[in-house]
DNA sequence: ATAACGTATTTTGTATGCAAAATAAATCCG
DNA sequence: CGGATTTATTTTGCATACAAAATACGTTAT
């Protein structure tokens, strides 16, 4: 008679929950073993749904299981990130391609906002609100596509990439080129021109990988 | 002093290997649900690793989990092949783009073998080997492009739009276009052109788009 | 006959226990 | 004292056991 069922997460899918966050806040670094018995106790539940959340992020990549031994959470090298970032242009390209068609004129005008505060936060120096904000704005554009499994697949990769932190060693210039970039992108999109967005996403990625290959070696 | 470790796979790797393969196959069609037990006697194993099979699938997306009442073979609806596509598109263009550049002249010859055995199984109506064979020529060129990242991106979204079977409703004339087009593909990997075989692998997903949402209504 | 209720059975979710493998510690030998 | 080998401890892998939820069944009442 009634569907407004209150479906409690069974425990292994809480426990992944979890364990995703300590992973991407970096509190399990890694590199990382992850000790079945310690982590049962710091999270006062038995082993078999712990294991059973493992086993899933292990799918997801997040962590890495050497038979016998365990799991540790898995380390993002730089050649793997050399290989996302091709895929993440191709895909938010799409994504914009498709949001400058379908997105709603208000929805437009949002993102216009998040990107005005992004820029005080460029000019202030807050790093964290800058990235959280820029973050948000490729959510939303590439939510605006309407195609969901477009967004799960571009959120899956860009979880891996922010996982490796780069965001630190960003130099001055390549920021002012990201916050740049950024402003063109909303123009693009307020123009409701596919081409051109689709074309400053892909730049606006490029840039990021001259960025991150800087850092990195 | 050895490192010819012999690492047999854990038990719940191959059960989830088992699994994905009747789920593939058809066997467990879209919507069986999984019942733990039946499952068990079947394979041999005790319920610990099968679950950790199934938590595993489902976070590939192959079953759903259903709080409390265990997990279903997913369903691949029109709109997720509808979304999959553009997606499958972008990143197969992308990926023979690279294979244009990175792949060595005797792989390209490889393909055209292959391709040659493709289209005598199109002249002779075997629908299952050209399938098979189509699937090989798509495989090697992504592969080609030397990104497994993305090889592992483009196989899980395909694996989605393989299981929805719209092969048997294949039309006499779209199956001649996708082989026209195979051929165009595969002169453009031998001519090593990246703009030409990226644009020819979109098209050939637009082909597949229409035939599939002309097969599904 | 059918709808509603209550009971029995099945099925899932979680915890625990035991065996095998891996790691750490201790002992022995050079 | 250092390295190898054996023994002890920890840790993982799998199976089983029990509790809670869901489903199936049968009964009763309308």
């Amino acid at each position: 008679m009634n569907s407004n069922v209150i479906v409690r997460a069974p425990l292994h899918v809480q426990v992944a929950e979890r364990l995703r966050l300590l992973i991407d806040s970096g509190e399990l670094a890694p590199g990382t073993r992850l000790n079945e018995n310690e982590l049962c106790q710091n999270m006062g539940v038995s082993r078999t749904p712990l294991r059973e959340a493992i086993r899933s992020l292990a799918t997801e990549g997040l962590v890495e299981l050497q038979p016998n031994r365990g799991a540790v959470v898995s380390v993002v090298s730089q050649d793997e990130v050399t290989e996302i970032l091709p895929i993440m242009a191709s895909l938010e390209g799409l994504g914009g391609r498709l949001a400058a068609v379908n997105m709603q004129t208000d929805q437009i005008k949002q993102i216009r906002q998040i990107h005005n505060q992004m820029v005080t936060h460029y000019q202030n120096n807050e790093v964290t609100e800058y990235f959280e904000t820029n973050r948000l704005i490729h959510e939303f554009i590439t939510e605006g596509s309407g195609n969901q499994t477009l967004v799960d697949t571009i959120n899956s990769l860009s979880a891996k990439v922010r996982r490796a932190r780069f965001s630190a060693q960003m130099t001055r210039e390549s920021w002012a080129k990201a916050v740049s970039e950024h402003e063109e992108m909303i123009t693009a999109l307020e123009a409701r021109d596919p081409d051109r967005l689709e074309a400053i996403l892909i730049q606006h990625i490029e840039t990021k990988r001259t960025t991150i290959l800087g850092a990195l070696q």
